[in-house]
DNA sequence: TTTCTTGCAAAACATTTGCAAATCG
DNA sequence: CGATTTGCAAATGTTTTGCAAGAAA
Protein backbone atom coordinates (compact mmCIF):
# COMPACT_ATOMS: atom_id res chain seq x y z
CA UNK A 1 0.00 0.00 0.00
CA UNK A 2 2.41 2.94 0.97
CA UNK A 3 4.24 3.19 -2.37
CA UNK A 4 7.63 3.86 -1.11
CA UNK A 5 9.47 7.21 -1.30
CA UNK A 6 11.52 8.11 -4.63
CA UNK A 7 13.86 10.88 -3.59
CA UNK A 8 15.51 12.45 -6.74
CA UNK A 9 18.48 14.52 -6.47
CA UNK A 10 15.86 17.94 -7.34
CA UNK A 11 13.26 16.93 -4.83
CA UNK A 12 16.00 15.82 -1.75
CA UNK A 13 17.69 19.49 -2.80
CA UNK A 14 14.72 21.10 -2.39
CA UNK A 15 13.51 19.16 0.72
CA UNK A 16 16.73 20.36 2.44
CA UNK A 17 16.01 23.30 1.53
CA UNK A 18 12.47 24.06 2.96
CA UNK A 19 13.68 22.12 5.54
CA UNK A 20 16.30 23.97 6.89
CA UNK A 21 15.19 27.14 6.16
CA UNK A 22 13.68 29.95 9.31
CA UNK A 23 11.51 31.47 6.69
CA UNK A 24 8.47 29.83 5.24
CA UNK A 25 9.91 29.49 1.57
CA UNK A 26 7.49 30.53 -1.69
CA UNK A 27 8.34 28.31 -4.74
CA UNK A 28 10.68 31.73 -5.87
CA UNK A 29 12.93 31.68 -2.72
CA UNK A 30 13.35 28.02 -3.37
CA UNK A 31 14.54 28.95 -6.83
CA UNK A 32 17.10 31.28 -5.22
CA UNK A 33 18.04 28.81 -2.54
CA UNK A 34 19.02 26.41 -5.68
CA UNK A 35 20.87 29.23 -7.31
CA UNK A 36 23.18 29.43 -4.17
CA UNK A 37 23.82 26.10 -4.44
CA UNK A 38 24.70 25.83 -7.55
CA UNK A 39 21.48 24.32 -9.09
CA UNK A 40 19.30 25.63 -11.20
CA UNK A 41 16.26 23.09 -11.91
CA UNK A 42 13.32 24.15 -13.93
CA UNK A 43 10.29 25.79 -12.89
CA UNK A 44 7.80 23.74 -13.21
CA UNK A 45 10.51 20.69 -11.53
CA UNK A 46 10.15 23.09 -8.52
CA UNK A 47 6.53 22.87 -8.19
CA UNK A 48 6.00 18.68 -9.21
CA UNK A 49 8.84 18.32 -6.62
CA UNK A 50 6.80 20.19 -3.88
CA UNK A 51 3.57 18.77 -4.05
CA UNK A 52 5.38 14.85 -4.38
CA UNK A 53 7.14 16.14 -1.02
CA UNK A 54 3.59 17.72 0.50
CA UNK A 55 1.37 14.73 -0.51
CA UNK A 56 4.09 12.47 0.89
CA UNK A 57 3.68 14.23 3.92
CA UNK A 58 6.87 15.55 4.34
CA UNK A 59 6.26 19.13 4.18
CA UNK A 60 3.41 21.35 4.45
CA UNK A 61 2.13 24.00 1.80
CA UNK A 62 0.90 27.47 3.38
CA UNK A 63 -1.39 29.42 1.74
CA UNK A 64 -1.31 32.52 4.04
CA UNK A 65 -3.16 35.31 2.01
CA UNK A 66 -0.34 36.58 0.61
CA UNK A 67 -0.58 36.13 -3.73
CA UNK A 68 2.48 33.18 -3.21
CA UNK A 69 2.14 29.70 -1.30
CA UNK A 70 4.80 29.07 1.60
CA UNK A 71 6.44 25.90 2.28
CA UNK A 72 6.81 24.21 5.91
CA UNK A 73 9.14 21.55 6.97
CA UNK A 74 7.75 21.69 10.17
CA UNK A 75 5.26 19.08 10.63
CA UNK A 76 3.94 19.26 13.89
CA UNK A 77 0.40 20.99 14.12
CA UNK A 78 1.10 24.76 14.69
CA UNK A 79 -0.16 28.23 13.29
CA UNK A 80 1.23 31.14 12.14
CA UNK A 81 1.70 34.72 12.79
CA UNK A 82 2.71 37.49 9.97
CA UNK A 83 4.38 40.46 10.21
CA UNK A 84 2.50 43.36 8.82
CA UNK A 85 5.08 45.72 8.79
CA UNK A 86 8.26 43.15 7.49
CA UNK A 87 6.01 40.23 6.01
CA UNK A 88 8.10 37.97 8.20
CA UNK A 89 6.03 35.19 8.96
CA UNK A 90 6.47 32.71 12.33
CA UNK A 91 5.19 29.33 13.91
CA UNK A 92 2.53 29.99 16.86
CA UNK A 93 2.85 26.09 18.80
CA UNK A 94 -0.18 27.91 21.15
CA UNK A 95 -3.39 25.61 20.55
CA UNK A 96 -6.56 26.99 20.37
CA UNK A 97 -8.34 25.82 23.69
CA UNK A 98 -10.45 22.27 22.89
CA UNK A 99 -14.02 23.25 22.59
CA UNK A 100 -13.82 25.15 19.77
CA UNK A 101 -13.98 22.77 17.16
CA UNK A 102 -16.74 21.05 18.70
CA UNK A 103 -18.75 24.51 19.08
CA UNK A 104 -18.44 24.98 15.61
CA UNK A 105 -19.39 21.25 14.52
CA UNK A 106 -22.63 22.15 16.24
CA UNK A 107 -22.67 25.52 15.07
CA UNK A 108 -22.40 24.52 11.25
CA UNK A 109 -23.39 21.56 10.86
CA UNK A 110 -19.95 20.35 8.94
CA UNK A 111 -17.43 17.09 9.80
CA UNK A 112 -14.37 18.85 10.63
CA UNK A 113 -11.11 17.58 9.25
CA UNK A 114 -8.47 20.53 9.96
CA UNK A 115 -8.14 24.17 10.75
CA UNK A 116 -5.78 26.58 10.22
CA UNK A 117 -5.44 29.93 11.61
CA UNK A 118 -3.36 32.95 10.75
CA UNK A 119 -2.57 35.89 13.11
CA UNK A 120 -1.38 38.98 11.98
CA UNK A 121 0.29 41.48 13.68
CA UNK A 122 3.60 43.38 14.37
CA UNK A 123 7.17 41.39 15.12
CA UNK A 124 8.94 42.48 17.87
CA UNK A 125 11.67 43.68 16.26
CA UNK A 126 9.27 45.77 14.29
CA UNK A 127 7.75 47.00 17.52
CA UNK A 128 11.60 47.79 18.54
CA UNK A 129 11.67 50.27 15.68
CA UNK A 130 9.03 52.21 16.97
CA UNK A 131 6.17 50.81 14.48
CA UNK B 1 -10.55 63.77 7.98
CA UNK B 2 -13.50 60.99 6.93
CA UNK B 3 -13.50 61.63 3.37
CA UNK B 4 -16.98 61.03 2.21
CA UNK B 5 -18.39 57.94 0.20
CA UNK B 6 -18.25 58.48 -3.26
CA UNK B 7 -20.69 55.32 -4.52
CA UNK B 8 -20.76 55.38 -8.47
CA UNK B 9 -23.28 53.62 -9.70
CA UNK B 10 -20.46 50.26 -10.75
CA UNK B 11 -19.01 50.55 -7.23
CA UNK B 12 -23.37 50.37 -5.85
CA UNK B 13 -24.01 48.25 -8.22
CA UNK B 14 -20.83 45.61 -6.99
CA UNK B 15 -21.47 46.56 -2.85
CA UNK B 16 -25.64 45.23 -3.51
CA UNK B 17 -24.04 42.14 -5.07
CA UNK B 18 -21.58 41.32 -2.59
CA UNK B 19 -23.98 42.41 0.17
CA UNK B 20 -26.61 40.18 -1.29
CA UNK B 21 -24.63 37.08 -1.67
CA UNK B 22 -24.81 34.34 0.44
CA UNK B 23 -21.64 32.60 -1.36
CA UNK B 24 -18.80 34.87 -0.86
CA UNK B 25 -18.05 35.36 -4.65
CA UNK B 26 -14.98 36.24 -5.94
CA UNK B 27 -14.25 38.81 -8.89
CA UNK B 28 -15.36 36.42 -11.32
CA UNK B 29 -18.71 35.41 -9.60
CA UNK B 30 -19.25 38.91 -9.49
CA UNK B 31 -18.71 39.39 -13.46
CA UNK B 32 -21.20 36.75 -13.84
CA UNK B 33 -23.88 38.63 -11.47
CA UNK B 34 -23.34 41.91 -13.20
CA UNK B 35 -23.97 40.40 -16.71
CA UNK B 36 -27.28 38.72 -15.21
CA UNK B 37 -28.02 42.17 -14.42
CA UNK B 38 -27.55 43.42 -17.56
CA UNK B 39 -24.26 45.24 -16.74
CA UNK B 40 -20.98 44.63 -18.28
CA UNK B 41 -17.82 46.31 -16.15
CA UNK B 42 -14.37 46.10 -16.85
CA UNK B 43 -12.60 43.63 -14.74
CA UNK B 44 -10.12 46.55 -14.02
CA UNK B 45 -13.18 48.37 -12.48
CA UNK B 46 -14.54 45.71 -10.97
CA UNK B 47 -11.19 45.04 -9.05
CA UNK B 48 -10.91 48.64 -8.17
CA UNK B 49 -14.25 48.91 -7.04
CA UNK B 50 -13.60 45.71 -4.62
CA UNK B 51 -10.75 47.46 -3.33
CA UNK B 52 -12.59 50.66 -3.04
CA UNK B 53 -15.08 49.09 -1.07
CA UNK B 54 -12.98 46.87 0.93
CA UNK B 55 -10.86 50.37 2.00
CA UNK B 56 -14.09 52.11 2.90
CA UNK B 57 -14.62 49.50 4.97
CA UNK B 58 -17.91 48.14 3.57
CA UNK B 59 -16.80 44.76 2.52
CA UNK B 60 -14.22 42.20 3.56
CA UNK B 61 -12.30 40.65 1.42
CA UNK B 62 -11.34 36.85 2.28
CA UNK B 63 -7.92 34.78 1.01
CA UNK B 64 -9.20 31.63 1.72
CA UNK B 65 -6.29 29.87 0.12
CA UNK B 66 -8.19 28.73 -2.88
CA UNK B 67 -6.82 30.44 -5.82
CA UNK B 68 -9.07 33.80 -6.30
CA UNK B 69 -10.34 35.76 -3.53
CA UNK B 70 -13.42 36.08 -2.33
CA UNK B 71 -15.53 39.11 -0.86
CA UNK B 72 -17.96 39.16 1.78
CA UNK B 73 -20.67 41.40 2.73
CA UNK B 74 -20.99 40.52 6.85
CA UNK B 75 -18.58 42.82 8.55
CA UNK B 76 -18.89 41.53 12.05
CA UNK B 77 -15.98 39.45 13.31
CA UNK B 78 -16.38 35.96 12.37
CA UNK B 79 -14.31 33.12 10.41
CA UNK B 80 -15.48 30.80 7.80
CA UNK B 81 -15.80 26.89 7.26
CA UNK B 82 -14.93 25.17 3.48
CA UNK B 83 -16.01 22.30 2.64
CA UNK B 84 -13.40 20.24 0.87
CA UNK B 85 -16.24 18.40 -1.83
CA UNK B 86 -18.35 20.75 -2.98
CA UNK B 87 -16.43 24.11 -1.94
CA UNK B 88 -18.73 25.61 -0.66
CA UNK B 89 -17.99 28.68 2.37
CA UNK B 90 -19.74 29.21 4.97
CA UNK B 91 -19.95 31.84 8.29
CA UNK B 92 -18.61 30.29 11.79
CA UNK B 93 -19.75 32.64 14.27
CA UNK B 94 -18.36 30.49 16.97
CA UNK B 95 -15.52 32.70 18.39
CA UNK B 96 -12.42 31.12 19.85
CA UNK B 97 -12.07 31.14 23.84
CA UNK B 98 -10.24 34.40 24.73
CA UNK B 99 -7.33 33.47 26.29
CA UNK B 100 -5.78 32.45 23.01
CA UNK B 101 -4.34 35.30 21.60
CA UNK B 102 -2.95 36.72 24.38
CA UNK B 103 -0.99 33.36 24.85
CA UNK B 104 0.22 33.75 21.32
CA UNK B 105 1.48 37.24 22.13
CA UNK B 106 3.17 36.28 24.96
CA UNK B 107 4.52 33.21 22.88
CA UNK B 108 5.77 34.91 20.19
CA UNK B 109 6.14 38.83 21.02
CA UNK B 110 4.44 39.99 18.88
CA UNK B 111 1.51 42.73 19.15
CA UNK B 112 -1.62 40.91 17.35
CA UNK B 113 -3.53 42.93 15.12
CA UNK B 114 -6.19 40.53 13.71
CA UNK B 115 -6.37 37.02 13.65
CA UNK B 116 -8.27 34.32 11.00
CA UNK B 117 -9.12 30.92 11.24
CA UNK B 118 -10.53 28.54 7.98
CA UNK B 119 -12.14 25.13 9.05
CA UNK B 120 -12.12 22.68 6.22
CA UNK B 121 -14.69 20.13 6.53
CA UNK B 122 -17.45 18.38 4.72
CA UNK B 123 -20.88 20.59 4.81
CA UNK B 124 -24.20 18.65 5.79
CA UNK B 125 -25.69 18.51 2.24
CA UNK B 126 -22.07 16.26 1.51
CA UNK B 127 -22.61 14.51 4.37
CA UNK B 128 -25.81 13.64 3.71
CA UNK B 129 -24.69 12.36 0.10
CA UNK B 130 -23.14 9.87 1.82
CA UNK B 131 -19.30 11.79 1.68
C1' DT C 1 -10.26 73.14 -14.97
C1' DT C 2 -8.81 69.91 -11.85
C1' DT C 3 -9.72 65.59 -9.94
C1' DC C 4 -11.52 61.14 -9.86
C1' DT C 5 -13.33 57.10 -12.34
C1' DT C 6 -13.96 54.09 -16.14
C1' DG C 7 -12.74 50.94 -20.01
C1' DC C 8 -9.62 48.45 -22.37
C1' DA C 9 -5.55 46.12 -23.29
C1' DA C 10 -1.21 44.76 -21.86
C1' DA C 11 1.67 43.28 -18.21
C1' DA C 12 2.74 40.85 -14.11
C1' DC C 13 2.71 37.00 -11.21
C1' DA C 14 1.98 32.28 -9.50
C1' DT C 15 0.97 27.99 -11.04
C1' DT C 16 -0.26 24.17 -14.28
C1' DT C 17 0.07 21.52 -18.39
C1' DG C 18 1.74 19.14 -22.64
C1' DC C 19 5.21 16.85 -24.61
C1' DA C 20 9.71 15.27 -25.96
C1' DA C 21 14.02 13.87 -24.00
C1' DA C 22 16.49 11.87 -20.19
C1' DT C 23 16.77 8.74 -16.38
C1' DC C 24 15.73 4.85 -13.37
C1' DG C 25 14.70 0.11 -12.28
C1' DC D 1 12.07 -2.45 -21.97
C1' DG D 2 8.35 0.25 -19.38
C1' DA D 3 7.52 3.66 -15.94
C1' DT D 4 8.73 7.82 -13.94
C1' DT D 5 10.82 12.28 -13.89
C1' DT D 6 12.82 16.26 -15.85
C1' DG D 7 13.21 20.55 -18.68
C1' DC D 8 11.25 23.81 -21.32
C1' DA D 9 7.83 26.54 -23.19
C1' DA D 10 3.26 27.64 -23.65
C1' DA D 11 -1.12 28.16 -21.44
C1' DT D 12 -4.03 29.38 -17.53
C1' DG D 13 -6.13 32.09 -13.90
C1' DT D 14 -5.98 36.07 -11.01
C1' DT D 15 -4.84 40.58 -10.29
C1' DT D 16 -2.44 44.97 -11.38
C1' DT D 17 -1.07 48.71 -14.25
C1' DG D 18 -0.79 52.37 -17.86
C1' DC D 19 -3.13 55.42 -20.32
C1' DA D 20 -6.62 57.76 -22.96
C1' DA D 21 -11.36 59.09 -22.67
C1' DG D 22 -15.34 60.30 -19.78
C1' DA D 23 -17.84 62.15 -15.77
C1' DA D 24 -18.07 64.90 -11.72
C1' DA D 25 -16.95 68.78 -8.64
Amino acid sequence: MSSKLNLTVQRETIYDIVKNSINHPTAADIMDALRERGHQFAYGTVYNSLKYLTDAGLIRELKLGDSASRYDGQLSDHNHIICRVCGRVDEVFATPPDPWAGTVERETGYKIQNHQTVFTGICPSCQAEGR
